[in-house]
DNA sequence: CTGTTAGCGCATTCAA
DNA sequence: TTGAATGCGCTAACAG
């Protein structure tokens, strides 16, 4: 293991003053060219490679950014890391990622750890937990920092920020839209408990659409799935012979596939006797049988999108700086599962 | 925003020396009680927080780990991901993720940002575009530099360091064993391009597995799909009437799930007419329909191991250390596709 | 053309 | 009990 190369012992090397290998390498006219080529030369054939640590200090910014996310298994947020990872690397920024497990504590933490000079801004989506709690003094505690943030996916009133948005209602409202185009009389929605917020609006766009066709409201095909139980229980009771819905739009992709596998169970065919939708263009909404129709919340352009406004941001001298909050829209995929054939 | 506070600036506040305050924060016993009380307290009230760079700087660490994946977008790296994040953050080290994209001058350009003194190992699965090219220089550099290697998933004989493989020999043997064993005849396999280790390793296991039990290796059954070209189209090969499997397994999920598409397309019961399997124990395996038998690999595992060895060799004085490979086992889940009822 | 100095923020050794 | 000095690696203003 040989220690890492240094300017201090390439000057040593060669005799000459540490200040001025500085400047050899970066070819300044101030140095002669026979210097110029020999340490050069010297650097090369070592891989000399400034040391970033000094750089970022020296300079008081890292060329990183950081990304804290409640999960790394899932196909949306991957996307979205996809998106943030390819603009940062065309602005040669670094990514580091964090994962936050939907935990309060967690998230605090890498916060602080980022925060602490290793990062240059910050992307987050928020942890379940944290809304649960709504305690957003970490976050604020940030933005006085000056660090900037950029807030996506979930939505947090409280907190003054740039965002990026999926258009949740605007996506539950297609869907709740598509299912009744179709023909479905009786329509379910599998969604989360209230505090979290994308689930809760998307099933603003259901009741919307619901409303906007005359239909009523029936509180009782409103499946609000807890997931620290069995979720196929919970998505079982919809299906009880004297209430059952002839179409269901789930908030994600878990609940659809599971909704459309209890179908099939119950002997029901899909789409014909039930159409069910999901939310979220993953795999498994492709690859199930049927294959699901969904609403695609383009990922990838949201990860894309929250990079630029952070470098935007970062950028800015402006002291009346506006901030920002952008809305994806979303997309109807149509896939089996509610082509009726009927 | 309000500038970061620093060591200095408390100083100046309470006019006494940066030590004085370094040593103080530090409860330090040179420091007299009431001074230590004040300065504490100040600093706490200003949420005081060390710079990171400059603890870095000056302890030559960064308590960060970097990892170069080819994907983000994928089951299998994702879990591999969380495994690592899981240890790393019990013992107090950051992550540091970065994409390859499966490209050889990513990998590379990832691998020198990396090595320039931003973190303290590197834990990596290397890019297809690199097996395919076979050079192996920029890892070879970065050991002579004695930063900590783990290298995971793919084996690459020519790079001595530390490793963790998935055991795919062993899990094409079991895989092919098991259709053999639920009577398959003509067991055909789906798998990748000769460069790709992985899927070559698994072949091996599965001719293997066909020679132990007398049968022969018939080569138009053995497909290497192409990932440029349809990959359904390719698949689709395998379906020809004079030559039809009654038993196909697949080096990975989407080549499974693929195959049983087709297969439905056709007219075919799976698994009656033709069981099929896959590897990598994923969403899709688990929502396909019928649900995939498959070979599952352990990414959480892989991941967790991979950093326990990178945290061994960061802690390591020893001058003739060791480096070790470390195979983890593979599981096969047996799920609805391979489970006959005639 | 080359070298000296100072400073980024911090910890630590040694001196007062 | 406190402070001054040094160094981590680098750059840039300023001297020579």
């Amino acid at each position: 293991m040989k220690a890492k190369i240094t300017l201090k012992k390439i000057a040593k090397g060669f005799d000459v003053s540490i200040s001025t290998v500085s400047k050899a390498l970066k070819d300044s006219h101030e140095i002669s060219e026979e210097v110029k080529e020999r340490i050069q030369a010297f650097a090369k054939y070592y891989h000399y490679k400034p040391n970033s640590l000094a750089l970022n200090l020296r300079n008081q910014k890292t060329k990183t950014i950081g990304v804290i996310i409640p999960q790394i298994v899932h196909h949306f947020f991957s996307k979205v890391i996809s998106g943030i990872e390819h603009i940062a690397n065309e602005k040669g920024y670094n990514v580091m990622i964090c994962l936050s497990n939907e935990s309060y504590e967690k998230e605090v933490l890498n916060m602080d750890m980022l925060a602490s000079g290793v990062v240059d801004g910050i992307i987050v989506s928020v942890a379940k937990q944290t809304e649960e709690k709504g305690d957003y003094t970490h976050f604020k505690e940030l933005i006085n920092n000056g660090i900037p943030l950029v807030l996506f996916d979930r939505k947090i009133d409280e907190i003054q920020c740039n965002k990026v948005l999926v258009d949740d209602f605007g996506g539950g409202y297609i869907a709740a839209q598509h299912l009744i185009d179709i023909g479905c009389k009786k329509i379910a929605i599998l969604t989360t408990p209230n505090h979290v917020t994308v689930g809760n609006i998307r099933l603003e766009g259901y009741i919307k659409a619901l409303t906007d066709n005359n239909m009523l409201v029936d509180e009782s095909l409103i499946v609000k799935v807890i997931e620290d139980h069995d979720i196929a229980d919970q998505i079982k009771e919809i299906f009880r012979k004297s209430n059952c819905p002839d179409g269901i739009f789930a908030v994600n992709e878990i609940y659809a596939a599971t909704a459309v596998k209890i179908a099939k169970n119950k002997g029901l065919n899909v789409p014909n006797d039930i159409a069910i939708m999901g939310f979220t263009d993953g795999l498994i909404s492709q690859f199930s049988s049927p294959q699901l129709t969904t609403v695609a919340q383009h990922g990838f352009t949201m990860g894309e999108k929250s990079m630029e406004i952070l470098l935007e941001e970062l950028n800015q001298q402006d002291t009346d700086y506006q901030y920002q909050t952008n809305i994806i829209s979303t997309d109807i995929v149509i896939r089996e599962s509610t082509k009726k054939t009927n």
